[in-house]
DNA sequence: CCAAAAGTGTTATGCTTACACCCATGC
DNA sequence: GCATGGGTGTAAGCATAACACTTTTGG
């Protein structure tokens, strides 16, 4: 690096995939573009990164500016800056994806979004509705959850602070998009030792009550 | 995203964990700073992406520039954007990691470069000396290197393209920083199916010879 | 008493680990 | 013939995968 004022800046933004579990399906937040390039196409929510303030700042201030919610699971995911990505000119985005049980949502539009709404991920009414290099983020974060909750506890993340077993591995399921053996989940999930067993069940119909968990944060 | 014009653009910079073996050790290129900030330490090689350039292909063009070596093992690893990490800016750095045999590699000095040499990763020497943040991101980049080697075929890369066994088996020692067991990894490696046996050997020393093996291209 | 989800153990299989001796060569 | 690294197989332990019935509740 020898002297910086005399070199091209691009625009730097954080593009977020953020993830919920609704109608038992993954759902990705998406924006309805308003405006040109890809007017009426969905986008997943973002925006510049702010001169003085950090990559996850920036990105945990777009996701509680988006849906309204703080303190969620955040993680850097990949950075994505072809040139050409975005026609407006150079803007190269850190894409950051998020888990968030849906009930703490409250899905707030953006100043030039048509609509917001969660799409389920894995519904082919989404294809060829991405605008930008947004299909690719989408699938690399789809790619990396997998990968993630197969060695790691971030599943829990997706659902309330109390849950049962059976919603955890409906979890898996749906991400995993495959069946998972009863036996075998619970034996592993409890064998991880970062689930507290509650005194407490839900009675959820006409059937023996579950009971609850929650996760032990550390 | 409303409009572009008004927004800061910080400046945007690829650096470069480039990874070899040499005299028995994990080795990382590391570039004497000739000027402030930061004169004297050592920093990661990097340089600013340009406006019309790819990050791939910036990471390449560096890469190519520093040792002069094309079309070897590259891959972004995390992208640094804290600001006040260069006290003369707001710069956003995406880290990539390369890794290359080092009889491959010619070693130029970059323009405000006193100095380009290895350094042996895991040699206390290297202790506080390194510019920047990039103590932190070689740490993140032998992570991700350890994790990788272990359920990828990514070893191979460091090596010529003819080697024997127990070489590569001396790369995953020295990157896992822990004895390798010789005939449980000669299992694993050959069970791979991407490894080529070569009707050659290699003669040493007083020794008896080692058979030649080398990666299948896919 | 019936329907529906919750809950629970055992066996088989495959993968990972531990371990010791003979082989081929140069000097 | 000796020193040195190259090369080879088997048994034990451990983790994963397959699999079916009983329990509890509401209606």
């Amino acid at each position: 690096m020898s002297e910086h004022s005399d070199y091209p800046r691009p625009f730097v933004t954080v593009d977020l995939v953020i993830f919920t579990i609704a109608e038992d399906a993954l759902q990705v937040l998406l924006i309805e573009r308003g405006n040109e390039p890809f007017k009426g196409k969905w986008a997943l929510p973002g925006g510049f990164v702010e001169i003085d303030e950090a990559l996850d700042e920036a990105a945990a201030r777009e996701l509680q500016e988006e849906v309204g919610v703080t303190n969620i699971f955040l993680e850097q995911l990949y950075t994505f800056g072809d040139p050409g990505r975005d026609p407006r000119g150079r803007v190269i985005s850190i894409a950051y994806y998020a888990l968030t049980d849906a009930m703490r949502t409250r899905i707030v539009a953006a100043s030039d979004a048509a609509d917001a709404r969660w799409y389920p991920v894995f519904d082919p009414e989404i294809d060829g509705q991405l605008a930008f290099d947004h299909r690719q983020i989408l699938d690399y974060a789809v790619w990396r959850l997998r990968n993630k909750i197969e060695w790691t506890t971030v599943g829990y993340e997706l659902l309330p602070v109390k849950f049962t077993l059976s919603e955890l591995q409906r979890v898996y399921e749906i991400i995993l998009q495959r069946p998972v053996d009863k036996r075998n989940f619970r034996k592993k999930i409890l064998g991880q030792g970062q689930i507290r067993e509650l005194n407490e069940t839900r009675s959820d119909g006409a059937h023996r009550p579950a009971r609850l968990y929650s996760f032990k944060k550390p």
